[in-house]
DNA sequence: TATGAATGAGCTTTCATTCAT
DNA sequence: AATGAATGAAAGCTCATTCAT
């Protein structure tokens, strides 16, 4: 019955919780699915979990949280705000591509009118205000166009990473999601409109470590 | 056989049906929350719909083919791609600006795993092609820039709006959320960019017959 | 909508009821079942019964009281004990083939430990008294042995003819149900045990009046 | 794993089945009440139960099976076939007015249309084979009538047996059903008819082991 | 710690019955 | 008399949670 090399019961819960959950959505999933795909007893779940609403909360907490740490870590190893723009792209991408459980759950279950008021709070703000910062930065250096509204700004960025992400897991091909990173920040520093001269792609290109 | 102003106990549901889903979501609402709050007795729910998920599809169903009608009217009064858009930003914030109930259902329970599949499908699908097809208008005019993959743009356009609705939700303050129109479609068609010439700006403010 | 030469609105639910009742069984059956196959609105049930039991008793009640008026013709036609047993079987096994669905109702749904004991009492104790006279008489005649207790003769021999018509009713071949009556009575009245002299059989077969 | 004296929680179940059943038949019974009879949870009864109808048919085939276990061995100990027909008599009226509980049940619900397909099949075929054996010996032998058909000898003496116990429940005195074994067997060997010579109800009265 | 049998509150849905028309 | 939309009580079943082992 003992799977991998035990040791951490809690996080065996919450990786069968992910798969579960991801599956079947949070109400239709039973406690005893989760356990059955954790490899442990229905009631062992309460030794760690105060209740079934405990375990998708510590789960978007413990998600976001490693999620945030990293997004942090990539920003600092960027320089200009634009390339820190990218750097969150990409992030948020692949972190979401490369768990596609993790991302159906964020963007489904994550939405819950009940769950969204008691969790978006922390984790969540703190991710936006990360966002905030570097337009904040961009803007002030002259890199950004000021007049626009700051907090526009990173809801319409989150928005469309969000969206691709949401589509990306609609999708019946399975494209690389990745991929995306790089057009989607051109579209939005460069803007749809078309221009004249100095094209928006190249500068972008330029700063693909990553191919 | 025709009775009273009768004919709209249908409606009648479905409006209690929003509100009480909008408060305590698909799942924890009851049926009889919602025949409650429609005035009804719980069997007369089962005259109208087979079931308590085919309440929130017709729902959903429902608003979004009038949504999308006149979004599809709003269109065709405007005449650049670029009027389209700012024209459908402003339908969309206002549609659901208008009524806060649907637009937290929207914003929520409409992104449930389970519903999503049985759902997303026909009108929202449509609302998408909608979007592509001013998308596609703008490159082919050369207003927009081409080499954008048309997919990408249209979930960021889409992703930035759907964001905002969000965060207006969740925000403890009221704005008003129809005045972010222009500003969003500034910043997605001019970009985040700082720009030497050009101002995006004015064009935008020249358009605005809405005030 | 309007059937046959309407009329008898009260007979016209009946046979609804029946056909219904056969079918599904009295519990399963739902009233607007029974609505439908009679071709009236729900309602119209409630002006001819007080509610669906009533619907079923009476139906019991009906269809005995007929039966019984038939069966004691039958027997005022018939000379011997002998005879009458005959004719009573003959009577019986032809009524019930004559409408499997009646039938299938008999045997099943009347059994019902709830209707049995609200039901069972007056048409069907006649039914049982009917016999009782038959037997007596040829106890007291000398046709039939004496030592035997009556009720134990009227239970066997009602016993018999009606595990005949279950079986028919179970059956997946459509035998001739009334064939049955007379080796029957000849097993009832002659025994199973094979004799030496006086073959039982003979005597019957001269009383074969319908042939 | 073993608990207490566990393991008969299921038996458990089904004596408070038995007796709900009994008293309200099936339909009438609720869930809750045999929970209540049996001294369990509601829930519980789905752990050892699929659901309502699944209690009855293992109700029924359990105590068909082992009444049919039982005939056979009442059937081997007797040698000649009438001694075995007056064994099953003895054995079937034996077993039901032991339980009248489940006499009740056998006489009442299980004649339900719907339950009847489901379950007439397997155990009650196999006691009318048995039966159908026993005559198919006598007649091989030459001690029963061959050219009574011997479906029809079959089904005559079950029902006359079957027919004893349904008024045995019903009847307010509680007589001695047994009793009725060999004057039931007597009947159906000997005949109605009254006979010169050779009483046949001597040999019978030398086999009564029973008094 | 871990188990999983047992619990019982709670929900969706059905359907007999009513009553305004 | 007839209708059938509306009612709302009632019940089967599920499943989160507990607790004796």
């Amino acid at each position: 019955m003992a799977r991998k090399p035990e040791g951490d019961k809690r996080r065996q819960i919450l990786e069968g919780a992910v798969a579960v959950f991801a599956q079947k959505g949070y109400f239709t999933a039973r406690v005893s699915d989760i356990a059955g795909s954790a490899g442990v007893a229905d009631g062992t779940i309460y030794l760690y979990f105060k209740n079934k609403e405990d375990i998708i909360v510590s789960l978007f907490a413990d998600v976001l949280e490693r999620h945030l740490a990293r997004a942090k870590e990539e920003i600092e190893g960027a320089r200009t705000p634009r390339r820190k723009l990218l750097a969150i792209a990409r992030h948020h991408l692949a972190a979401l591509s490369e768990r596609r459980d993790v991302a159906i759950l964020f963007q489904t279950e994550l939405r819950q009118s009940t769950l969204m008021s008691r969790l978006s709070s922390k984790e969540l703000r703190s991710y936006f205000e990360l966002l905030s910062k570097v337009i904040e930065e961009g803007q002030g250096t002259g890199a950004f166009r000021p007049e626009l509204p700051r907090s526009l700004v990173v809801q319409s960025f989150f928005g469309a990473l969000d969206e691709l992400v949401t589509s990306w897991i609609l999708s019946p091909t399975h494209y690389n999601l990745v991929d995306l990173a790089e057009p989607v920040t051109d579209l939005f520093l460069g803007g749809l409109d078309a221009r004249p001269k100095r094209p928006r792609t190249k500068r972008l290109a330029k700063s693909g470590d990553r191919k």
